[in-house]
DNA sequence: CCAATGTCAGCATAACTGACATCA
DNA sequence: CTGATGTCAGTTGTGCTGACATTG
């Protein structure tokens, strides 16, 4: 279709396609009130638990933003933050029993929707869009960030 | 690298690689302060001018959220809204000179970026990758309904 | 002392809904 | 009258920097 345009505008509108379809089916399935950067967090959280500045690092933003994040979820009763009994200042995000079905959930959504995408585009197409972006694509100009 | 990831976060780290050097490259060399969103609305302008509504429309977001980007675009003197010679409701907005450079900037940055990949990933991955993602996916929703 | 972590306050940005006047 | 358009007000979400106490 839309040929044309830019690369940049069509990997944006590819992950708009998966997430809107999946905050859709988890909010109204399953009664929660997750947001799209909320979504982001939940994918890399663990049963065994996660210190938020590791999710921080992992999703690319700042300790206080992830702070807020979570504090979304707590509310929601997806997860709960208890002590890290291996060192006294950090804080382990753990699902909730809630949460994990939840993180199943969104597990399931995405296999049928990439399923899905198969059906439309075929599978070859998925499976070299997922190869090429699968790939490591280094950095893309920038004087290595600053951040952290 | 990440091949257990999920479809979605690869699609926006993807749309991030190049969203990034974008506005680097933008701010940096041309001295304005575009933000994400604001450069996602420069793609579609057009030197014969486009409505408000007809941007909103195209990229995606409200009437509304589309004129405080106008709005922010016109104070940095990139874009200027004029009434609609042919409609007395409508307003266009039109890049000016100052734009017109903006907008040939991010296309010289843009074929630069994509050229980048290719030298990182080949051309063949490139290409594919671009194959993928202007297929048209249809719609995401509706994923097999519960009943419901 | 130094570095990492979580927390809190303040700020900027983005996008939404609702409402409304105007005009085709 | 109906519907599209731009505008304004209010609200929510997101993420940033700066600052700070706690802890390793």
């Amino acid at each position: 279709m839309d040929e044309d345009q830019n690369l940049a505008r069509l990997l944006l509108d590819g992950f708009r396609w998966f997430d809107e379809a999946l905050l859709a089916a988890l909010n109204e399935r399953h009664d929660t009130r997750i947001t799209s950067s909320q979504s982001l967090l939940f994918a890399d959280l663990s049963q065994h638990g996660v210190r938020q500045a590791d999710l921080a690092r992992s999703i690319g933003v700042s300790r206080q933003a992830v702070y807020e994040l979570v504090r979304g979820l707590e509310q929601q009763g997806l997860v709960k933050v208890t002590p890290d009994p291996t060192s006294g200042r950090s804080k382990l995000v753990v699902p909730t029993k809630r949460g994990v079905e939840s993180m199943q959930l969104a597990k399931e959504v995405f296999v049928g929707l990439e399923a899905e995408l198969r059906s439309r585009i075929g599978d070859m197409s998925v499976d070299r869009l997922r190869a090429a972006l699968a790939e490591d694509w280094g950095e893309s100009r920038r004087s290595s960030d600053p951040a952290s």
